[in-house]
DNA sequence: GCGCGCAGTATCGTTGACAATCCGGCGTAG
DNA sequence: CTACGCCGGATTGTCAACGATACTGCGCGC
């Protein structure tokens, strides 16, 4: 089974309820989650492998502060490797699989014009997450979910952007069409250019500082 | 300091010290290296988030098989990844980096004309982190190193394939021409072609059974 | 007043021992 | 002869204590 205590703190991170630079004392997280130091530990060197947090010898482990610099960085890569997931999903994709998306994609349309922002959100994580399951690609998912849970926060504060909805639906629209119509490299190139206004987003952040 | 044990363990894996199979005994390495059982213990896990080794709750840790099905999947990663390398490279590269770029190119044209089947898959080595290195693109170049070692056992057959290099060359020649042009889109293009072409040969192994 | 060294404390890192678990072999019953 | 259960060895998982290391604040000399 898997380590139950990383998911914990995986969790805990990802959810803000240990923040970005706070530090992660063994001893307390071993008391917090009423588990031996040991496994703490392990957990700890697991969370650093994918990039949630930081350890320095002797000196402890801290939440990973992730820049804005790097959140652009890593969603380069999530564009180049949900590049090929939209293109596998493209090769894979069953009549039921279609139908799913088609339905899917109407939600959020639906949802964009009730204005409501959670659920679009949702749905948009739902739309992902189906596609990754679609293209039946165990690495590039397990890279993507990762690289997703790095960028995490940043993409928080997106999804509460005014008009952001608005302007990602014709991108998803666009994604869901070339799936839907098999045609692999317009799949890819719509996901990549969906995650490439994502990036649009966030060097605009960067610009302003 | 990088965990010494790691990388030794790491590099003991990937040069076929501890084959393919081949189970991982915390005692028996702790003597091996001179380290505690913890230090091995968490090396262990950290090679297993790496995709080098495969432990089971109460079982053990053994040295992951790589199916050819897995390793194709691998360097499809690695080819939309290295895509987004060479892309950022085309953008980055000073002069002295497209003049180094060249003369890597012209030793592995000598090389090749020689003959030297060697020299040609270490300049071919160099050229890739020649390239990553001039990305700069941190993220994606710890990716990529992962994603290579996973599917070295494999790479390295190929290497050794008979006319590979001379097949290989031209594809090199491109993407050195369009990243020492500046032409990003043309360098990302180019890398992928090259590594499809590996996927190719992959595949062809793959059907032979 | 200011830098320097020094002890104190917090925390990590390591060790050794023990408990828990799994695998294989063996005996036994049917 | 086969299936079942049990036992012993091998190995992992956990724990508590100890040693090592780095930060903190304080006193001391200048």
């Amino acid at each position: 089974m898997p380590d139950s205590v990383t998911d914990l703190l995986r969790t805990g991170i990802l959810t803000g309820h240990f923040a970005p630079g706070e530090r992660l004392i063994e001893l307390q997280l071993s008391e917090h989650f009423d588990e031996g130091r040991a496994a703490i530990r392990s957990a700890l060197v697991e969370l650093e492998k994918e990039g949630l947090v930081q350890r320095e010898a002797n000196r402890g482990a801290t939440v990973r502060r992730i820049s804005l610099a790097e959140a652009i960085q890593i969603t380069e890569a999530r564009a180049a490797l949900e590049g090929l997931v939209a293109q596998h999903a493209a090769r894979n994709a069953t009549q039921a699989d279609r139908a799913g998306l088609r339905t899917t994609l109407a939600e959020m349309r639906k949802a964009v014009a009730k204005g409501e922002l959670l659920t679009y959100s949702n749905l948009n994580a739902a739309l992902h997450e189906r596609l990754r399951l679609i293209s039946d690609h165990a690495v590039a998912n397990e890279l993507v979910r990762n690289l997703r849970d790095r960028a995490a926060s940043h993409q928080y504060r997106l999804a509460l952007m005014p008009g952001r909805a608005r302007q990602s639906l014709p991108q998803h629209a666009a994604i869901v069409q070339a799936v839907v119509a098999g045609d692999e490299s317009a799949a890819a190139e719509a996901m990549r250019a969906h995650l490439d206004s994502v990036i649009a987003v966030l060097r605009q952040w960067e610009a302003l500082g």
